[in-house]
DNA sequence: CATCCTCGTGACAACGTTGTCCAGGGCCTA
DNA sequence: TAGGCCCTGGACAACGTTGTCACGAGGATG
C-alpha cells in the first residue's frame, strides 16, 4: 500500500475523482470537466460514456477543490445573534431565498450577542473566502473587518450600524417607530410611561429609548428616571424592571417594550395584575393578535431580502458608496396600546 | 502584466497567501503554515517576524485549500423545512452549538417541503464535502444518499425517518404525544373529538393520527370520517377544516391540532366562536401559557443537541449500526385541553 | 576531535479541479 | 488534391495549503 492509497483512505472516504472517472471512461481529465459542468464541445457519445463512468463510481465533484480553483465560493455567511430568536428566523429564512436565487448556500452563525464571538465566527466565514457577509453586529467596533473589505468580501451590516468600517447598511428606523407608538400612548391619555428597553450598547436599543424621549418630549412630559430601564431582555431582569415600575405611591399607566423580548414578559407581567396597563411592543409576535397586544412590527423578512439583494448587486459589481437603507415600522393597534390610563 | 497576474485580481481580491507572507519575512512556505497553525519547532523570533508579515499583509489562511489538502471541511449540513417555523429555530440553534463545541460551522438550507429541493440541497452540501448531514425530510426515498453516505458522510435524519436508506434517526415521540394528548381530551369527557393535521406524505403526521386513532380505540370511540382532516397546514385550509368540523348538526367537542401551525389557525377559529371547544396542540409555541393552551411539548433543542451529538459521535469514529432514538413528549395542560364538552 | 542527535528550516509533491493551449482528424473550399 | 478551418479531446500548469523528507548547524557524547 503506497501512500497515495494511505491518504486516500482518510480522504472523504475513498471518493472517486475525476481522474477515476476519466479513466473508466476511457477519456481525457479534462473532457470529465467538461461533462461535469456541462461545457460544449463533447459529443454525445463521448458524454454518455463518460456519464455511465460518473453513475457507477457514484461521482460526485468536489466542490473544495473548484473552489480553491476558482476563487468563488457561492456562499454567504449571515452572522446573527441568535437563531432560536423568532425575529431572526424569517429573516434568515429571507437571505437564504435571495442566495438560492443566486445560486449561493448560507452558512450562518450565532453570536450569542458577545462581540468576541462575532468577530471568531466572521474571521472564520472570510477564512473560508464566502463571496459576502451578513452581520447583524454585537459589538461596536469592527475596524477588525478592514483588510477582508479591502480585500474584496462584499459586507452589508443588518439591523444595527457597523462601528468605525464603511459598508452598507439596512436597518429599521427603530428612532421613528418607538416615537410613533409611544406617541400612541400619549395620544390615549397616558402621561405616566414607561420605557424597558435592551442593553445600552446595543444600537437599536438606543434609538428606541431616543424615539421614547423624542415623543415625551414632544408632549410636553418629562421623563422621570425610574420610567426607563435598559438591560438584559431575560425575564428575571424585565420582570423586576417591570414590578418596580408598576408599584409605588405613582406607577406608570402604560409601558412600551424595547422588543420582541421584553414584550412577551411584560404581557404575562401585566396580565397578573389588576390594573390594566396600556402596553405598546418594537417587533411583532406569533399570536400578539389574539393577545391584543398592539405592536411597532418591523417585517424582518424584507430587512433580510433587502440585505441580501444589496450584497449580490454588490458582487455582481455594483461599485458605487457604502449605503444605509433605512426601512420603515408599522404601527398595528389591536387594543393594549388603546386602553385608557386606569 | 502575466497571467497569473491577471487571475489575481479577480481571485480573493487579490489577498495575500503564504507565500507573500514567506517572501516579506524572509522565510520558507512551511515555516509561515507552521506558524498559522501553532506548530512546534519555530524559534520565537522567527515567528516574530512571520507574525509581523501576516499583520502588515492582513493575511488570513484561505481555508478552501487547506480543506482540499486536509481532506476535512470542519463543517456540517443542516437541512430543514424552513428556517422562518419557530420549531426549528431552536433546533438549528441548538445543532449549531454542538457543532461549534466541536469546532465546526453550520451551512443550512431549508427545503420548503419539496423533496426535489431538499435533494438539490444535500448533493449541494455533499459537493461541499461536508464532514456530516443533518436532515430534516420533506421526501420519503432517500437512496439517492446511498453513495454519499457510503462515501463517509455521516447523516442523521431529524423528526422524520428516513426512506430506504439505513441512517441514524432522532425522532419524537409522535404516535405516544398525540395518543396521550387525545386520552387527556377523551378523559374530559369528550367523545367527538376531531384531528387536524399536516400531509399525509409527512411521517410525523401520519403518526400522530395513528396516536389518534389509538386513543380513540382504547376508549371504544367509534371515529367519524369528518372528524378527521389531513392537509396543508396553511391557515385557509386548516380554518375550512376546522369550521367544518365545528358546524352540522353534531359538531365536535373538541380538536386535537396536528401541529403548531395548525394549532395557532385553530385557536384563531375557536376563539371567534362563542361555543367553547377544547383543544390540544401538538408542539408548544410561545404565549401559549397566556392564551391557555394545553399543548403536547417536544423539546425542539433536545432533538437538534441529540441529533448533533449523535452526528459527531460517527465523526469521531464511532462504528456501531445506525441507531434509531425517541425523545418523549411532555402533556402541559394550560385549560383549553381541559374543558369540559359544551 | 569525530560522531551522533536534535532542532529549526525549507524544498517539494500532492490534494481535485479548471483554464489554456495544442494536436489530430474530418470536412469544406478553391 | 491541397490547404485551411472547425471540432473534439487531452496534456499540463495552477489555485493555496499541508505532509514528508532532507539538510545543515549546533550541542552532547564518546
Amino acid at each position: 500500500m503506497d501512500r497515495t492509497a494511505r491518504h486516500s483512505e482518510t480522504r472523504y472516504g475513498n471518493r472517486p475523482t475525476m481522474k477515476d472517472v476519466a479513466a473508466r471512461a476511457g477519456v481525457g481529465l479534462k473532457t470529465v470537466s467538461r461533462v461535469v459542468n456541462s461545457e460544449p464541445g463533447v459529443t454525445p457519445d463521448t458524454e454518455r460514456r463518460v456519464q455511465e463512468a460518473i453513475d457507477a463510481l457514484g461521482f460526485r465533484r468536489n466542490d473544495s477543490a473548484r473552489v480553491l480553483r476558482k476563487g468563488r465560493t457561492a456562499s454567504i455567511g449571515l452572522v446573527l445573534e441568535d437563531l432560536a430568536d423568532p425575529f431572526y428566523g424569517p429573516l434568515s429564512r429571507a437571505v437564504e431565498e435571495v442566495a438560492r436565487a443566486h445560486g449561493a448556500l448560507l452558512i450562518n452563525g450565532s453570536s450569542a450577542e458577545d462581540p468576541e464571538r462575532e468577530q471568531e465566527l466572521v474571521l472564520a466565514l472570510c477564512a473560508r473566502r464566502v463571496d459576502g457577509l451578513i452581520v447583524i453586529p454585537a459589538g461596536d467596533d469592527h475596524r477588525y473587518l478592514e483588510p477582508e473589505i479591502k480585500a474584496g468580501i462584499a459586507t452589508v451590516f443588518v439591523d444595527r450600524p457597523a462601528g468605525h468600517v464603511d459598508v452598507d447598511m439596512v436597518l429599521s428606523d427603530s428612532f421613528g417607530g418607538a416615537r410613533e407608538g409611544v406617541a400612541h400612548l400619549i395620544a390615549h391619555g397616558h402621561r405616566r410611561i414607561g420605557f424597558i428597553g435592551d442593553q445600552p450598547r446595543i444600537h437599536t436599543a438606543t434609538e428606541r429609548l431616543r424615539g421614547y424621549h423624542a415623543a415625551m418630549r414632544d408632549a410636553g412630559i418629562t421623563v422621570e428616571d425610574d420610567w426607563v430601564s435598559l438591560g438584559s431582555t431575560e425575564p428575571e431582569r424585565v420582570r423586576a424592571a417591570a414590578e418596580e415600575m408598576l408599584s409605588g405611591p405613582e406607577p406608570i399607566t402604560a409601558l412600551f417594550a424595547g422588543n420582541n423580548r421584553v414584550t412577551v414578559t411584560a404581557v404575562r407581567v401585566i396580565a397578573e395584575r389588576e390594573r390594566p396597563v396600556a402596553l405598546v411592543g418594537f417587533d411583532d409576535i406569533e399570536l400578539a393578535d389574539l393577545l391584543g397586544i398592539t405592536v411597532i412590527s418591523q417585517d424582518a423578512a424584507a430587512v433580510g431580502r433587502t440585505a441580501a439583494e444589496h450584497l449580490f448587486r454588490r458582487l455582481d459589481g455594483a461599485e458605487h458608496a457604502p449605503a444605509r437603507v433605512e426601512l420603515p415600522t408599522t404601527l398595528i393597534p389591536r387594543g393594549s396600546g388603546e386602553l385608557p390610563p386606569a
